[in-house]
DNA sequence: ATATTATGGATATCAAAGGTCTTTATTAAC
DNA sequence: GTTAATAAAGACCTTTGATATCCATAATAT
């Protein structure tokens, strides 16, 4: 279990973004130089980015990306579940086995007839609680607070100046 | 990102093993019955399990499996770290971009020549925020805490009785 | 001894991640 | 208007990991 690379690329794209002057455009080559990443592999992670309303895009001379909105509007849970897509980060996969009624039987009589055997699994519950713990983490965590912390440590150093 | 069937197969095994008796094994025929999955595939699983100290083994005739230690001492992220291995959630594959030498930069007299350019990235620092909170809650998990809300909604079923 | 059960190795299959290349569409500048 | 620069999109390839099966071996109770 662990976040693709395609996540690094964006992440690590969108603070470069974040980071340049406002009002101009950067483009794949000056990205894709920065991270390391082939122009084509990483344009396909900016298309996606672009898609969901992440960046801007423009073709042509002097075209590029920039952020779509303020840094500080663009949290990492936006950008994972863009790149990583968004399904639930646990499914049981056997939702209809003998553990599944045996642990969840309430007696036939207070089952739901609308819902029949759905959610009844009790490990889905449990990791659907990690699920949302994470996400709650990832949604408090913007480009801009990276930005702000990169510039607190250089305030920090230029002190002895 | 989600995490494996391997882990789910895993968690209710182990759900099953602290739901029945104590000192009665219970073998690989009657949990892949249970989970409706192929024998030889859960057995590698529970072999992994055995490996690390979570399950007991003995083969031979009536053998089978049973928990090493108290269900309440079995958490959903022991689980899991053994079946998905202990990599780190997150890993930045270029540390030594431009960008981290831009964004890490602290004026060359206050780097620490001991660690040249290790864990500069401010995203993975980010992320490893993130595993250390979904860590958290999954040490809070256990197998026998499932099997406590298992019992709880039981008995509140039973209360018509 | 024999039947039963777990273990480990070899192998197969499939989907997804990671990556390249080519063609097309769009834009600025000349 | 032509051209150079740039993003978008699709086809394709390779590698890796998850899922799974099968067989041979070891251990154990009866």
């Amino acid at each position: 279990m662990q976040f693709s690379k395609s996540t690094d690329y964006a992440l690590h794209s969108l603070i470069h973004l974040g980071n340049s002057e406002r009002c101009n455009n950067v483009g794949i080559k000056e990205l894709s130089a920065e991270l390391g990443v082939s122009e084509s592999y990483l344009s396909k992670i900016m298309s996606k980015l672009r898609r969901d309303g992440i960046v801007r895009a423009v073709p042509g001379v002097n075209g590029g990306y920039e952020l779509a909105r303020p840094a500080d509007q663009i949290t990492f849970l936006d950008v994972i579940q863009v790149i990583e897509g968004r399904q639930k980060l646990f499914e049981c996969s056997n939702s209809s086995s003998r553990q599944h009624r045996l642990l969840a039987e309430e007696g036939p009589a207070l089952r739901d007839p609308k819902r029949p055997e759905k959610n009844d699994c009790l490990v889905e519950k449990v990791m659907y609680g990690a699920e949302q713990h994470l996400y709650q983490y990832l949604r408090e965590q913007t480009v801009q607070s990276v930005l702000d912390n990169a510039f607190k440590r250089c305030t920090h150093g230029a002190n002895k100046n």
